[in-house]
DNA sequence: CTCTCCGGTTCATTTTTTGCATCGGTTTTG
DNA sequence: CAAAACCGATGCAAAAAATGAACCGGAGAG
């Protein structure tokens, strides 16, 4: 889109730091690119960016205006794929930032699962912390966000609760797998290996813990789930894991017990969009049907 | 803002319903004209025109457009307004689609004592109906509605409900004047005014009757408020209006009575605004103090 | 101090946009 | 039924806008 071609140049500007490596990533003169941003501050009506004696920065204003750039641009690109849509043609791009348990096999199968209805439907799917998966949101770098506990909330507009009481991982062999349910005392009786403080499970075990004289002390600490998963086979160590992320269904390696909501409460598995936007068509469509898959799994 | 002119252009071609006359309007000539309609609408990849041998009119994906370029051009506004806000100049400008009824007494004063606090705020308020002020946001040329019963409510995002029962208005020697409430049934047996039937009022008292066998039968039937107020004082008839339309405290020529709430439910007072729209600074300031204001009217 | 990197400016050049004239088509008018 | 009136589209030259190359003055860095 041609008319957009300026916030583009100051999308870049803002990236690069300055005006000449801006021009220099979108190939033009550093003059061309300053002509072009002293012209738009000119009717916008106010200085967007600070100068620096070694580059450019966006001023306050500047900042407001970038939201706004990104607002257009995702709103463009949302009436496209609407338009392309009432033409029958059902295409679009979805893109996810989701928490890393639900990569294994939740998504897999909901992307699966909506691909066989509508091939002409791509997706992209981003591993994102509790924050980084709001930030996605807010600068329009993802549609959806799919994540544990997100804690400000406040570009994040929740579509769907659904909660979660963290199961315990271990081999079928070992002492705390012969009861249904665990305690939290006795699962820290044992050696674990727990993901890193940034987590979901992580949080909700480290405020359970922080009451009472017990704390956790992970002989293992690690940011793949994955890693802990196999890790737990080789020492017989226990693992903490939201059963979404797990394939409870199928007899693997491993066995999971339910960790007593006494001790810990459940955990909020959240779905959730960019507060007041319109999403394309293709993403609203997969929200409705993750939303569903949710509350179905919830039973 | 430079970069909006194609689609000032493409409102203009809307409008007028041909090219030719478009570009008249817009003192461009019509081949200039034609060929940036072909060029945004190859780069936009779909036609937004529908070619008729007497001109052109937006097809659906224009109609899309249309929204996109509404909502573009309303968050530019803001986004400058809310920028010479943080410069510290505090101005702006507040639309209002609001009931005839509010706009002798609720409406000048609201409106005075923001201007009070804040002088370089200008308004405009215009007199809508229930569905008018709902297009009326929904095509951004108003910020902020204010209006009884409004029907559709797909655009209309509620800030603030208002119930307000209906009020009986007479000159002080009526019949119906010596009781602090009087029934519907009384009333229609003295000749009353009635405002014509897209009005919140009538439809109430439409529904009311609807069931019973009594049925309104206005003497005189109209579209001002003001009008009926000063016919009831020649005829000695009645008339109906909700109390915030009134000045209820002031002793004037007219008495006011309410109309039991067991004969016609209260009316719902809505103020509102476009849905999942950010309003400028300065109207969303306004739209607290309308709250706040209303809120205290229901003491 | 010198060197480098920055944003801003000048001016010739290139690219884009516009206006004019005109074509082919359809509807309205006489 | 034919002429007139509009309509959108297009070729081409003129006008306008954006660009690139060279350069200026100023602010750190070494």
């Amino acid at each position: 889109m041609r008319h957009l071609q300026t916030f583009r140049y100051i999308e870049a500007v803002m990236r690069a730091g300055s005006i000449r490596k801006a021009a220099e990533d979108m190939n033009i003169t550093a003059s061309a690119l300053n002509r072009r941003i002293n012209r738009f501050e000119e009717e916008f009506g106010a200085e967007i960016f600070e100068r620096l004696p070694r580059g450019v920065r966006l001023n306050p204003a500047g900042e407001l205006l970038i939201q706004h750039i990104r607002a257009q641009k995702s709103d463009l690109l949302r009436l496209q794929s609407q338009v392309a849509d009432l033409s029958g043609e059902r295409r679009g791009h979805v893109s996810i930032a989701c928490s890393q348990a639900l990569m294994p096999y939740f998504l897999p199968t909901q992307i699966a699962a909506y691909r066989s209805e509508h091939p002409g439907v791509t997706f992209s799917a981003n591993v994102r912390d509790r924050v980084a998966a709001e930030r996605d949101l807010s600068t329009f770098s993802s549609d959806i966000a799919l994540v544990f506990e997100p804690s400000h909330l406040v570009d994040f507009e929740v579509i769907l609760a659904l909660s979660q009481p963290i199961y315990v991982l271990m081999r079928p062999d070992h002492p705390l797998a012969k009861d249904p349910v665990v305690r939290l005392r006795d699962c820290l009786d044992h050696p674990h290996v727990l993901p890193s403080p940034q987590y979901g499970v992580r949080v909700l075990l480290d405020a359970a813990t922080h009451k009472s004289s017990r704390a956790v002390s992970p002989i293992v600490e690690a940011e793949s789930f994955d890693f802990m998963r196999h890790y737990v086979m080789h020492e017989n160590a226990i693992s903490f894991q939201f059963p979404i992320g797990l394939n409870l269904g199928a007899a693997g390696d491993l066995v999971a017990r339910e960790l007593s909501t006494r001790d810990v409460p459940p955990g909020n598995l959240l779905l959730g969009q960019m507060r007041g936007r319109t999403l394309p068509v293709a993403s609203a469509r997969f929200v409705q049907q993750l939303a569903q898959a949710l509350q179905d799994h919830a039973f």
